[in-house]
DNA sequence: CTACCAAGTGATAATATTTATCATTAAGAA
DNA sequence: TTCTTAATGATAAATATTATCACTTGGTAG
């Protein structure tokens, strides 16, 4: 794989935020660093990042999502408000792992909790 | 809500099945009932089922894919193969409770794992 | 330093999935 | 049986993604 001046922001874009952005959304934090960028570009680089294993991808309601942070952790979704956050739990690290004897093996960043929020929480109550 | 023959039919294909259909092989199970049932009415009625709770819609790879079975259980989805099977495991259910204490509440049947099927993973070596 | 090759890009078109609209049909209560 | 309105089906539109291909650029070999 060759360097790429397009993919190195893209995936700068991704490590600096904590947030995981939709393709369009990436592709708009680019534009304002490289005016003329195609959304085609984001796209293919996004796919090749996550194929080489830089970036994660999530399917949230039918589009992709992306997390920059490729150190252990889960993933939480509020169905209510739809945002993704990020989750650190060693205990469930463990858990995964043993998973593992089983016949699956779960990759090291791939459970996802599909829930509500805290703040969904109190906005009912 | 009122009772409508498409609705039942598109409930009794998922409940009679263990796999996760897309909208698109709901509508070809069902067509073969109701010969002239158009693809609008399977959506809606699949989004209204979940949202009553009577099935499990699951995000994958940009398609969203129904489940059949609310009793409580977990989604394995393999990676290479894209296959989605249904995980029943009571240790983790007391995990998923104890993530409750916490700041999320995830739904009952909301986690998903990603990763190698046992298949794959024998395919491989 | 230059020429060359293949990876990467951007413009465009095509595909796939889902949602919106609206006239018609049918559930089921009055 | 009549009436109200939810549900349907046909159609079009919106959204997300992938395919194609001429052009550009990274980077290596001469």
């Amino acid at each position: 794989m060759r360097y790429s001046f397009q993919r190195e922001h893209i995936l700068q874009i991704l490590r600096n935020s904590t947030e995981h952005y939709s393709v369009e959304q990436v592709h708009k934090e680019l534009l304002k660093e490289i005016p003329n960028v195609s959304l085609m570009t984001v796209y293919r680089n996004l796919t090749l990042l996550a194929k080489k294993g830089d970036i994660i991808p999530l399917h949230i309601n039918n589009a992709v999502h992306y997390c920059g942070d490729i150190n252990p952790h889960y993933h939480l979704e509020c169905l209510s408000c739809g945002e993704v956050s990020d989750f650190y739990n060693s205990e469930l690290l463990t858990k995964n792992k043993l998973l593992d004897y089983e016949d699956f093996s779960p990759a090291r960043n791939g459970i996802l909790f599909r829930g509500i929020c805290s703040d969904c929480k109190e906005a009912e109550a």
